[in-house]
DNA sequence: AGGTCGAAGTATACAATGTATACTATGCGT
DNA sequence: ACGCATAGTATACATTGTATACTTCGACCT
């Protein structure tokens, strides 16, 4: 199973939530969102770039004319197979070790 | 707040579970059960020190004459309230974005 | 008393991941 | 035709992850 790091793993989710409308910048929004920290386009397709070289995520060139003001055509986000299996198991392990923590962490 | 990467997180949260017995063989123990991966004295030597001097841990040294078989004396390792910060403040994060995937991580 | 074994930690090197800055390409409005 | 805004690319560097090899020192043996 693929290892993958901190940001992959946000990035990851949240591709996976972009289901209608699965857009880097859609991505990008959701990220500085809820990460709590800001996200440089350089930074997010850097790691959208390791993602697909490790098959957890694909895409498409967008065929129709969405691009509203020009610019390269849009990549199209696609999670494989591949990538829910990891980000499920990341999400298995990291609820293992939280739990129970509650109280500690918590008031 | 003090960013920390995935297994740094794993660790935090290890080190934070050995309220009794926290020593950093025990750590180790816990993360090889758990993560899934193996984890080298190096790589969990590494990643403490890191923890150490991003404030986030602290240690004392063993004052008893716990080690039964010699070497170095043993580290005692606290989670500082700072370090407890920061995994509440990374657990909220994660916990977020795996917010309403079940459906698409789980059959 | 000296030698070996295992436990605990240290040092160092390198690989993988995270992040920013600067650059290219292209449609739209003027 | 020109410039602005959008989408993506290239490159460089910082931080984090991980392994291997080395040092220490008590207990045990002989």
């Amino acid at each position: 199973m693929a290892k993958i790091g901190e940001f992959e793993l946000l990035v990851l989710l949240a591709v996976l939530r972009q289901s209608d409308a699965p857009y880097a910048n859609r991505v990008r929004a959701y990220l500085e969102a809820n990460a709590g920290r800001t996200v440089t386009r350089g930074a997010l397709y850097r790691t959208l770039d390791r993602l697909t070289s490790k098959g957890l995520i694909e895409w498409e060139l967008e065929p129709s004319e969405t691009p509203e003001r020009g610019g390269h055509p849009m990549r199209r986000l696609i999670v494989t197979d591949e990538g829910r299996d990891a980000a499920r198991e990341s999400r298995d392990v990291l609820l293992t070790f939280f739990e129970g923590l509650g109280p500690v962490l918590d008031g």
